[in-house]
DNA sequence: ACTACGAGACTTTTT
DNA sequence: GTCTCGTAGT
């Protein structure tokens, strides 16, 4: 049979890839690889020549960018419709499963899924109603308590609690699930656990979808947690075969429980022979290449790789060391500037640093100097106060049950159901273990507030009923109208904003329903022999558009495409690539961030996260530092990043302060100290004979009591008496 | 029921 | 420094 055409153009490592023979692979794909056109040509190549039809495909992304991505350039490549076929996040995917056939996971037809915030405030209800003190088990930490260990796989009962507060917390978490369960409710770990489960329990189950999926696809591999491996594993074994795809090195969400060991686990438990490395890289010149690669083998425990371009060498990597924060946001605007007079776009140029703390300084100096920027990370559309409210009136609906949307939307707009009512209804729930709407429901409560809450129900039920037929868009609109929102928004005078957002809810759910007819055919029916509900069926797509708004926040930030700078971390940054990067920041606290040093590996993930920024550069790179810098109301002193001394000063132009940029340093007034004649500054880099190299961050007394901060360059920070300390200025 | 003031936090984040 | 959250006061 002869080769697809497409293949043409594909290096042989690449081409390797994607025309193996039917075998669990693992495909280590460096930055700038090719790797999403690797993992869509495989797919593409294995529809192409008939040995899997697109049903018999599951590919699995971790965002929902990445996953339509995936799917645009698959249709893009082959004639073929990706209906029947299974693309999406893990979430999406779990959602797809436990819709089609939530019987047997026991959950009802509707069930809602939470988000991270929803998830706290069900928390903060419940502990409340168990009377647990919040100082002690604080609701964040108690959230990240649940989710941990459902990502680890294991329910409240398999925790291992061993003391008094392990086992406290596992009393919330035992009850938790079991409110959750009665609201008909699911947060984003118990997705995967519970079709986790569902599969593990239901033999049937999963022998039908071990036959369907022959080919089980995974991006970003190095990315997955204990549980989405052990889910990866179980939808694939026996006989299914995995094409992971992965870079160990860009590895940089352990601190959310991703385990690039899941990749050494994976080439032992399904037998890959030989592991193929993708190390041409596509995208950056040779230095900047160099840059990365040099940096990246201070880690251990690596897969190993190198990267490598067929391109020039390009231009070296600039590193700027600046007296104050806003001495170097001043350097990189006028940088920018002559990026563009050199013709370069201005979104193709990117500001990345570690902490969105950092973006403030870096704005005002970009705003004063009248250049657009975008700034990604805050707050998304889905997410916002008032789609919140509103989601919560569709939510309530949907399902009565959902205390979280009845506790949201009770008294907004004010009706005069107060925190006292609420109290009551809430010890009826309680008693009676039901939700607040029955309560409210059975037990009607007598006076003014009584009186308030069953126009409310009844306000409800008759939004319901008048919803009942109409499509989609029509119910959130009448929903609109109905509630009041839209009024009591209205006199919020300040944001406009608001109302404009809720009447793009009703866009949002044109959209919606657009794109499901386009790529969400009716699962239930194609796929689910068990799940036919009379009773709610015609809400199905309300569901999935509450679904949807849970599982896809939206768009970051709506860049309404005109041409702005980019600004976000450099978490954010992963998977893009501009033609000039300047990374900031780059100092000893920051990047490697001073919280990093009490977590295991902690330095090398800050490590690859630096990997990770330096190559999103094509061309120009731009890396800066600065003495000092105004962080949390406070001046701090740093010294220079330690991984700057990890690149090859051969490959680096060091900038110095140019003439025309103002010195700034005397407004921030350095105090001194001095000791026999001998004058101390702060910023001044010292050496102490025991101690070593350091630089002075601060100094207090006078006199015989002089004493002076100094930061050491193995991070630790000491207060030295100038009489006794002998330093000496290096 | 709403506003105002003060305490405390404050790395990174997708679903 | 600035934002959020919770409580106390009106």
């Amino acid at each position: 049979m002869p080769l697809p055409s497409f293949l043409a153009g594909l290096n042989s490592q690449q081409h390797e890839a994607v025309t193996l023979a039917r075998q669990s692979a693992l495909i280590v794909a460096g930055a700038g690889s090719g790797k999403t056109r690797v993992l869509t040509m495989r797919i593409a190549y294995l529809i192409q020549t008939d040995q899997v039809s697109p049903a018999g495909i599951l590919a699995v992304t971790f965002t929902n960018k990445a996953a339509r991505e995936m799917l645009a350039r698959l249709s893009a490549l082959l004639p073929i419709n990706t209906r029947g076929m299974w693309v999406g996040t893990f979430h999406g995917l779990c959602n797809r499963l436990l819709r089609t056939h939530h019987r047997e996971a026991s959950l009802p037809a509707l069930f809602q899924i939470l988000d991270s915030q929803d998830q706290l405030a069900v928390v903060k209800r419940l502990m409340k109603t168990l009377q647990i003190d919040d100082d002690k088990y604080p609701p964040k930490q108690v959230q990240h308590f649940i989710n941990h260990h459902k990502e680890e796989g294991q329910r409240a009962a398999q925790v291992e609690a061993p003391d008094r507060f392990t086992q406290q917390m596992q009393v919330i978490y035992a009850a938790y699930d079991t409110q959750c369960h009665r609201e008909g409710v699911v947060d984003f770990a118990e997705l995967l656990l519970r079709s986790y489960e569902l599969l593990q329990r239901n033999e049937s189950l999963r022998h039908h979808y071990h036959q369907r999926f022959q080919h089980i696809l995974v991006d970003e591999f190095q990315d997955t947690n204990r549980l989405q491996y052990l889910w990866l594993k179980l939808l694939a074994n026996p006989g299914g075969t995995i094409f992971a795809v992965g870079d160990d090195d860009q590895s940089i969400y352990a601190f959310r429980g991703a385990q690039a060991r899941n990749m050494q686990d994976f080439a032992q438990e399904f037998d890959v022979g030989h592991v193929i490395k993708l190390e041409q890289n596509y995208r950056s010149h040779g230095n900047i290449l160099e840059a990365a690669n040099t940096l990246i083998s201070h880690n251990t425990d690596r897969l190993g790789k190198n990267l490598w371009t067929a391109d020039g060498n390009g231009e070296r990597l600039r590193v700027f060391e600046a007296a104050t924060d806003r001495d170097e946001a001043t350097f990189i605007v006028n940088e920018v500037r002559t990026l563009t007079r050199d013709g370069v776009r201005l979104d193709d140029i990117a500001l990345l640093y570690r902490a969105n703390a950092q973006s403030r300084v870096l704005e005002h100096a970009l705003f004063s100097a009248g250049l657009s920027y975008r700034v990604y990370g805050g707050q998304r559309f889905f997410e916002r106060k008032e789609i919140k409210d509103a989601l919560a009136y569709l939510r309530l609906m949907a399902n009565s049950n959902d205390d979280g949307a009845f506790q949201r939307i009770v008294n907004v707009p004010p009706r005069g159901i107060g925190a006292r009512t609420l109290e009551q209804l809430a010890a009826v729930a309680r008693q009676q273990v039901i939700s607040l709407w029955s309560a409210a429901q059975r037990c009607p409560l007598s006076g003014r507030a009584g009186q308030a809450v069953n126009r409310f129900i009844q306000g409800i039920e008759s939004l319901r009923d008048s919803c009942r037929d109409l499509p989609l868009p029509k119910q959130v609109d009448n929903m609109l109208m109905h509630s009041e929102l839209l009024t009591h928004y209205q006199k919020d005078k300040q944001d406009a904003d608001r109302l404009q957002n809720l009447n793009e809810l009703v866009n949002a759910a044109t959209a919606f329903i657009a794109e499901a007819d386009n790529h969400w055919p009716d699962e239930a029916k194609i796929e689910a022999p068990s799940s036919t509900d009379s009773d709610q069926t015609d809400n199905a797509s309300l569901a999935a558009f509450l679904a949807h708004a849970a599982l896809e926040a939206g768009e970051h930030q709506a860049g309404s495409g005109q041409d702005a700078l980019q600004l976000m971390t450099v978490h954010a940054a992963k998977g893009l690539e501009f033609n000039a990067v300047f990374i900031s920041g780059l100092e000893d606290g920051l990047f490697p961030h001073e919280n990093s040093r009490m977590e295991a590996d902690g330095l090398a993930e800050e490590r690859r996260l630096l990997y990770v920024a330096i190559t999103r550069a094509r061309r120009h790179l731009t890396l800066s530092f600065s003495q000092s810098r105004m962080l949390h109301g406070q001046m701090r002193y740093n010294v220079p990043s330690r991984f700057l001394e990890e690149i090859p000063a051969n490959l680096v132009e060091t900038l110095s302060y140019t003439a025309d940029l103002p010195r700034q340093k005397a407004k921030s007034a350095p105090r001194y100290a001095e000791m026999a004649g001998q004058t101390f500054r702060i910023g001044q880099n010292v050496h102490h004979p025991k101690f070593g190299d350091g630089m002075i961050i601060d100094c207090e007394g006078g006199g015989d009591d002089t004493r002076v901060q100094v930061k050491f360059g193995n991070g630790d920070s000491k207060w030295l008496a100038l009489t006794y300390a002998k330093l000496t200025p290096t």
